[in-house]
DNA sequence: AGAAACGTTCAACGGTTCTTCAGAATAGGG
DNA sequence: CCCTATTCTGAAGAACCGTTGAACGTTTCT
């Protein structure tokens, strides 16, 4: 099964152009028209790898890149019409993984499209088979293997959600993660009618971990987006 | 007795700041500005941790690791100034144990270091004497050669199954099995409809080495996960 | 072959944990 | 500065899981 790649540029005919070589090696590409579009998809769509092009109306690439890399962690390649923004881009840590000036020969944003792919793929399953079983996050120290929490010295209870919440949350460290794909990730299942059930599950392990619940330092709120370690 | 352990950076302030922290905790530290400096030290001088920053002149953290990983097996902790998922890559699949990106917090240093150590020591005694005839925890003695239990000084009768269960959670002390895994790991088949066998298994085992059944000192249950010793 | 020990299954119980709801508090936008 | 959407809070019922006791089938021992 082949991944599927976002394409942003507000030029129709460069979309067009870099579509028709990606499906040709069989990716599946959605697209869009500016950044903002890019975050909406993004956020609902399950994106395996998006291109990225600087220059747009709406919401800039750089900008957008951001956006998204707080909430999801895919590889980027960004686009830039001008040779003296790659420095920028790269300079400005946003968080591209690769970038190409235009014009571009397309042959080549295929290259770079399955390296990255490729590169990714081994992350993670690196990340998933390396497993690191200790996850440490200031004084807070999860073993997943025997299943204890410590916060500093003192040991801490956990009910098995909350343990898999905060696991969850602790081996993606500042990324955040909206309410439903957690309940997604841990459950297993998806979000029915249950909104409250993963706050209340936060707020929880809140009391056991933080020392003051109002002004977490663990977990940290994103307004209107979700929670994150 | 404390660990040596070996920091490399170019910057001697952040030398001087790990070291304050590490020494804090009883910790013996050797200093090196480069990898090539590091390499020198590594081989003469007994190390059992090494601290390692990733961009370093002479020689980088990357060689470096690589270049001593081929004589010595050791914990190795990378250092990064980027925040990037590349380096992390590298710094794990040229063999480092962990990664940390600056700017960090020294308490977490000194939690990762521990954690190796902690981890690094335990795989080095199971790995030495990896088949111990004799599991003990607290009072009680479990002779696997022989197939004889004794709490205190009273012998106890288990049979063959009990006997494997508690070998098996004995040998991984604190490590958190599910009934799945125990059934999987001492039956050697999948677990097809039997959910109960294990816990009821368990229940004989306590109800013969626990004074009290219903407080169990040696196999705790973890709720909703599994049991361990 | 008979008896004892062992392994497995079942159903009921009790405690823990999960979920839901409604109201209060809070952050952001205009 | 007010309003709205979102998050937090507390409590209570529901659902879940581990524990128990007993019964039945199987293996091992005498």
């Amino acid at each position: 099964m082949k991944e599927t790649i976002l394409i942003v540029d507000d030029d129709q005919e460069i979309r067009k152009l870099i579509k028709i070589y990606l499906q040709n090696d069989g990716y599946t590409c959605l697209e869009a028209a500016n950044g903002l579009e890019a975050v909406a998809i993004a956020t609902e769509k399950s994106i395996d790898l998006m291109i990225l092009d600087v220059m747009m109306p709406e919401m800039d690439g750089i900008s957008a890149c951001v956006k998204i890399r707080e909430t999801q962690n895919l590889p980027i390649i960004m686009l830039s019409a001008k040779s003296e923004d790659m420095d920028k881009i790269m300079g400005l840590t946003s968080g591209a993984d690769d970038y190409l000036s235009k014009p571009f020969n397309p042959l080549e944003l295929v290259a770079r499209v399955k390296s990255q792919l490729r590169r990714f793929k081994v992350l993670n399953t690196q990340g998933g088979a390396s497993q690191q079983e200790e996850l440490i996050i200031d004084d807070l120290v999860i073993n997943t293997a025997t299943h204890e929490i410590h916060v500093g010295e003192n040991p801490i209870r956990l009910t098995p959600r909350e343990f898999e919440i905060l696991e969850l949350l602790a081996r993606n460290r500042g990324i955040v993660f909206s309410t439903d794909k957690i309940y997604q990730e841990v459950w297993k299942e998806d979000p029915f009618e249950s909104k409250n059930t993963v706050m209340v599950h936060i707020r929880k392990i809140r009391e056991k971990i933080e020392s003051d619940p109002r002004n977490p330092v663990y977990i940290k709120t994103v307004w209107g987006v979700g929670y994150k370690v």
